[in-house]
DNA sequence: CATTTGACTTAGCAGGATCGCT
DNA sequence: AGCGATCCTGCTAAGTCAAATG
């Protein structure tokens, strides 16, 4: 039984295990477990009346919920503790039976409980998001270092020693001399405008134009630096990459319930010059610095409050349970305000994600109705009930976003589905032997180019005439339609629906109809995964997640065909040489050739798509464990770590037969 | 009611880490 | 072991959407 798991799965009872564990269910370590779930400073005292209080609350509630052991041996079952050494049984208020045996972990690896049961009523009530948080605050950018005296800027041809305030500015610029878009001018533009805010009155009124300024020795020290980064030691690698995991594990995880939990971003963005995506208007801008002041800190009263650094303080500290966020600033680029939240791997994560999900399957129910409901709906004699049938239609049919209003100026300019204008459509009576084209080309979120042409059904070809008459290209092709209206009918058609839940649904549905088109269980793994990648790629190719092509692509597609040519060889010399292994020789390189002609395939046909995006936000990932267990793929052909932590509650969960 | 704010999800990319070959 | 190719992760911008605000 060493280093293993007596695990007995009922249908309800899913366990998760870390690499490492030991056994817990004698008492004493269990006591020794509850220990270790502590932050280093400690609170379980106060943790556990607490939790004595909240049992009740806790026991109630709809949704999936994931326990540490912990949780479950101390909490689920107090009784069962006191009874008994071995397997725990518990009844709980439901007709649902939950079994565990034993576990083992040890106080650096979470080890994860899931027990999806149907709760009651909510977990917690009122939006309550947690009752005990407990974490050290974020980790700060390391501060400026000037540079050496020998590293020389220069105004016109002349060296100028610069203020401190201004250099580190100065070599964030410098930094990025290789980038294109310091040669734009809005780039320029803002970050002098934003530079001269920091300059002393001295330096202003000498340094009037970018174009004398000279950053080359900056850029060159910075280089060298890069150079001498990847020339260290071995030891000296190791001894940062320590440092880095000292780091992590001191700042990286909360607990948060009683589970320790990884936080996802504990550092602070450090300070440079912002570059939004595409056009943006204030590109260039300085990004500040956050000080602790800055900072306000979000956790349970009676948790260790995070220090702020020797001699600071933070802006607030407060203790709001119904918010996620463990930390907060205000950026000063938009006037947004940013936040520390939890992993992926999180329970508060997990949960939400399943709900996405659920609510994406509740939409696969009455889709039809809705369909109907809108088609019904094109024919309308108010205006605004056909753009908003035709609108949904889009949404719907092309998995289009939202497209909330911007605020012109301050963002590029970008649109979704109700912000759409006259000029980014065409519509075409006749296409290449198709009636009824509607054209598409604008600019999504990030800038990326949606270009379509799509056969639409007349009503919403002459709906679209009618939205277009009399308009200049620049107006809104949806003028009685926007975001708020659109969801707050989606919210009369089914409880909680709102327009991203369809391009979850269309997502979902798309690849769990592929797969199943797709694959055979004859095919071997390999053929098994193009299938799914294709499937994944049918997928990122309606939700238009497109990249850029590797700039390596075409070298490592050559490398790749050289390959295929060489064992294509290789195969014809095996089958001239009559020898006894003839068959089995063949047999081996063939299969080996087939593997390396699918790799082709899949990396020609994946040279503009992403396939990360869809597959870690809208494909419900109990579709791909059940592909994998039904067809006997391995998951971590599917999923690498990450994914698979981010997935542990799916990978528990779906059964062979799951249907989305 | 329109507008703003706040909290949260979704997004592509850069560069570091790891892999697999010679 | 060294090296290029590939994979993965961290980063942070840019969306969605509901609630707060005026």
């Amino acid at each position: 039984m060493d280093q293993t798991i007596v695990a007995i799965r009922s249908r309800h009872v899913l366990l998760h295990f870390g690499s490492e564990h030991r056994d817990s269910s004698d008492k004493k370590h269990r006591d020794k477990d509850k220990e270790r779930l502590k932050l280093k400073d400690g609170s379980s005292d106060k943790q556990k009346d607490k939790h004595k209080e909240k049992k009740k609350e806790e026991r109630v509630g709809r949704g999936l919920c994931y326990f540490h052991i912990a949780t479950v041996l101390s909490e689920l079952n107090p009784l069962a503790l006191e009874e008994s050494q071995m397997p725990l049984f518990w009844h709980f208020a439901q007709p649902f039976w939950l079994l565990v045996l034993g576990c083992w972990f040890t106080s650096f690896h979470l080890c994860a409980f899931f027990i999806p049961f149907r709760w009651e009523e909510e977990r917690y009530t009122d939006g309550v998001k947690w009752k005990f948080l407990e974490h050290k605050g974020p980790v700060f950018a390391p501060p400026y270092e000037p540079l050496p005296s020998n590293v020389k800027f220069y105004y016109d041809g002349k060296h100028m020693k610069l203020s401190p305030g201004a250099e580190e500015v100065a070599t964030f610029f410098a930094k990025m001399l290789d980038h294109e878009y310091t040669t734009k001018d809005v780039f320029r533009k803002n970050f002098f405008k934003d530079w001269r805010k920091e300059m002393t009155s001295e330096e202003k009124s000498k340094l009037t134009d970018l174009n004398k300024c000279d950053f080359s020795e900056m850029s060159e020290y910075f280089k060298a630096q890069s150079e001498a980064r990847k020339a260290m030691t071995k030891e000296e690698k190791l001894k940062i990459k320590a440092e880095n995991e000292r780091i992590l594990q001191e700042y990286g995880f909360c607990v948060m319930d009683n589970h320790k939990e990884r936080i996802a971003n504990f550092r602070i963005e450090p300070p440079g010059l912002f570059r939004g995506r595409g056009d943006h208007p204030k590109m260039g801008m300085l990004k500040r610095r956050i000080r602790p002041e800055d900072i306000i800190i979000n956790c349970s009263k009676d948790s260790n409050h995070p220090k702020p650094p020797p001699g600071t303080k933070w802006k607030e500290v407060r203790h709001d349970n119904k918010v996620t966020w463990l930390v907060s600033w205000t950026e000063n680029i938009q006037g947004s305000i940013k936040y520390i939240m939890l992993n992926p791997s999180s329970r508060i994560k997990g949960e939400k994600d399943w709900q996405k999900y659920e609510m994406a399957r509740r939409l696969k129910k009455c889709v039809d109705r809705i369909r109907a409901q809108y088609r019904e709906d094109w024919k309308s004699k108010e205006m605004r009930i056909r753009q908003r049938a035709v609108a949904l239609y889009f949404i719907d049919k092309l998995a289009l976003r939202a497209g909330n209003e911007k605020e012109e100026g301050e963002t590029a300019d970008t649109v979704g589905c109700c912000s759409l204008r006259v000029e980014h459509l065409t519509l075409h009576q006749e296409m290449d032997g198709q009636e009824y084209v509607v054209e598409f080309d604008f600019l999504g979120k990030d800038s990326i180019r949606y270009y379509n042409k799509v056969p639409v059904e007349k009503r919403v070809f002459k709906n679209l005439q009618l939205f277009m008459e009399d308009k200049e290209p620049e107006d809104d092709l949806f003028d009685r339609l926007n975001t708020s209206i659109l969801n707050k009918h989606l919210q009369e058609l089914m409880d909680g629906l709102t327009a991203k839940v369809f391009r979850t649904y269309n997502a979902s549905i798309t690849l769990q109809q592929q797969l199943n088109e797709l694959t055979t269980s004859e095919d071997n793994v390999p053929a098994k995964i193009l299938s799914y990648n294709r499937a994944n790629r049918a997928v990122a190719v309606l939700c238009n997640h497109q990249r850029a092509p590797p700039k390596t692509f075409e070298k490592s597609m050559q490398n790749l065909q050289t390959k295929i040519d060489a064992k294509k060889e290789q195969l014809a010399d095996a089958k001239r040489e009559l020898k006894m292994s003839k068959y089995l020789l063949e047999g081996r390189i063939e299969e080996q050739l087939m593997k390396l002609e699918v790799q082709a395939t899949d990396r020609e046909e994946n040279k503009q798509i992403a396939l990360g995006t869809s597959k870690l936000n809208y494909l419900d990932p109990r579709i791909s464990v059940a592909w994998c267990k039904k067809l006997g793929v391995p998951i971590e052909k599917i999923y690498n770590k990450t994914q698979r932590e981010k997935f542990a509650w799916a990978i528990d969960m779906a059964e062979k037969d799951y249907e989305f």
